[in-house]
DNA sequence: CCTTGACCTTCCAGTTGCTGGAACCCTTAT
DNA sequence: ATAAGGGTTCCAGCAACTGGAAGGTCAAGG
């Protein structure tokens, strides 16, 4: 299989798949004119990746799972951890995301918008940032 | 005043200074010796930055709430309209990831996490990744 | 006067995960 | 023969810093 249809069958585009292969995560046969010759197991293990990287683990993760996918006897529960550690991460950024919105969201509720330059929003930038 | 004190006092690392100054954000004095000499209007504008920072605003949201803020004659309306915008850019991360959040939560619910192999998280990966 | 340590400086490289582009080779159809 | 549409490599760049090396400066202590 070209790199094209390996693409378009596992929703991985090509300059990340020369990518993908170039950090090691699939070392996939050569032609001799020098194209790369993408097999079955190839598609699945793009298409794993793609997805995990969709759900939010990254491209450590990523290699963390596909040794885990490779090896038939893996215990359920290791995977289960590293989706869990997973999940906090995606449960801190949320959390993240949702006090900068409320304070935003506040300070814009605060200003007026209109034509006059008094402005609660700049007037509250100009305290000292938030530590994290 | 020299890049230590600024640092402590406006909660932007010394490094981050430097490289505000590279990207154009301030343009402290220089003494004889080369050392940086920072007065209390860089000290207002980092603090300012590094708040902006804090809550989402991008880098070039901060080139644009600067002139605003430096510009004393602004239209409110003119800093409401990029709050709100940063507003809709932290919503729809929200958002993201709280669809990432829900499909990940439901695969470890179904995963029994224990020494046996079969793993429904391993098995959903193999579907193709989710386009956006 | 010398040394020590805490500053400061610049510059280069690395981070994460790709993505774009240039320059070039290969294949297939007309 | 040629043109379109594959493929290849390598280099650069994105955001927004951060780390480290190599070296200059300053104030205090012995």
């Amino acid at each position: 299989m070209n790199i094209s249809d390996v693409a378009e069958r596992s929703g991985v585009p090509p300059k990340t798949i020369r990518y993908y292969e170039e950090i090691g995560f699939i070392k996939p046969d050569r032609r001799p004119n020098g194209y790369r010759d993408f097999d079955e197991t190839d598609l699945h293990k793009l298409a794993f990746i793609g997805r995990a990287r969709s759900l939010g683990f990254t491209i450590e993760d990523c290699r963390t799972l596909l040794e885990l996918y490779n090896d038939k006897t893996r215990a359920s529960a290791d995977v289960k951890r590293v989706a869990r550690h997973n999940l906090q991460e995606i449960d801190a950024k949320i959390a993240d995301l949702q006090t900068m919105r409320a304070t935003l969201s506040h300070l814009i509720d605060q200003c007026a918008g209109d034509d006059r330059p008094d402005c609660p929003i700049l007037d509250n930038l100009e305290q000292a940032p938030i530590r994290r």
